[in-house]
DNA sequence: CCTACCGATCGGTAGG
DNA sequence: CCTACCGATCGGTAGG
């Protein structure tokens, strides 16, 4: 991570800096400002496209004047990259944890599947779910570089579905290839983000539950 | 065919315009501009996005100077509703060109949803797919006002799907409620947008079966 | 449809 | 983190 800035290391004296209490990074919410950021930028790129958002939008969001996300992020791609990188980190962590919660490599496969597509959904559409979306539709806007360095994390991402969409496979619950089964899966999971209304009916239960059925055989 | 200009006119056929030859509307390719700078911003909007493709570029792609387009078009907004109002009638068109087919009513309704999900990512894959494709992806963009009017369009679209899918729930081959499984069925297929690479292997055809085998049970 | 141009907006920065 | 600002870009237009 990068030194602070604000605390140049003197030797003898002066711990802290002098003067009226002013409103620091440090002092005012122990460098949260740079979450505040993350999350604003997260709604309004969900919201209106990384494009149509502007570095304006994002510092009025957080409180801030136009200049200051640039205190905190070298360049707006910069705070997009940490949004999507933030997205897929706490969706692996939270596939992980369903994964590995004991006893779950003993359920039916089609039951581990019910838990990774039930997990899934609330990653997109759950509470505070503004990071993944942004990773899922604004990516045409990353760098190279940047895109190569999350093609990682998806990977490995997918690579949690394929050991349960093989044993659907073999056991006949599941028919299609595996390959294009977990894309087309993904995908109508995936678009949900555009249609879903949580005032409108429907629970993520009830998604989870029209998923199973729709892709699954009866066993 | 088009007047040898290098034949001077006389007296008695003065008709014509004199002097050189320009390249007006009409005698270029008879208003065909119009169609190019649709062709060309369909295939930018999708490549780069909306609001990342300028009006510039679109000029450019279309052989036009920076302010041509505007000659054609009202405003840039304008022009991505032409875009998108003409891949729903293409669409609209092809759907219903396969569904009023003889015979198509006579066949087995998994039949009937294998016609449509052929057509359906035809238009999404096909040659000349940019236009649903944008349609799909870019209408944040668009007002509200054009944002409804398409919505009529989409709905028609959608509509053709419907006894279908209930004939198929009706005969216990679509276990997932209806409404919801439309939803997710055009969502695997919308999403192969992002992902379908025709150099990678698979074809249009192998979409096609593999999202039947995923998505219908055995009959 | 082209030429020449305007006004507004935006990402980013210097200096404190 | 704020103030004040710059340079570039962009949608759009007047006039031909």
């Amino acid at each position: 991570m990068k030194p602070d800035p604000a605390q140049p290391a003197t030797e003898s004296t002066a711990k802290r800096p002098r003067g009226r209490p002013r409103k620091t990074v440090d002092e005012r919410d122990g460098g949260n400002r740079r979450q505040a950021l993350l999350t604003a930028a997260a709604h309004l790129f969900r919201r209106k496209g990384f494009d149509a958002t502007t570095t304006r939008d994002i510092a009025a969001a957080a409180d801030m004047q136009s200049g200051s996300p640039f205190y905190h992020f070298k360049s707006k791609d910069a705070l997009l990259y940490a949004v999507m990188e933030e997205g897929m980190h706490s969706a692996l962590a939270r596939q992980r944890a369903a994964v590995q919660q004991p006893g779950h490599a003993r359920l039916a496969p089609a039951e581990q599947l019910r838990t990774l597509v039930a997990a899934h959904f609330e990653v997109l559409l759950g509470p505070g779910s503004d990071f993944v979306p942004v990773m899922l539709y604004e990516s045409r806007s990353l760098q190279p570089r940047q895109r190569k360095s999350l093609a990682k994390l998806i990977a490995e991402y997918e690579s949690l579905w394929m050991p349960v969409l093989n044993a659907l496979h073999a056991s006949g619950q599941l028919r299609a290839p595996v390959g294009l089964a977990r894309l087309l899966i993904l995908g109508a999971l995936n678009w949900s983000v555009q249609w879903f209304d949580p005032k409108k009916g429907a629970s993520l239960q009830d998604l989870t539950d029209a998923a199973m059925a729709l892709f699954l055989k009866e066993s």
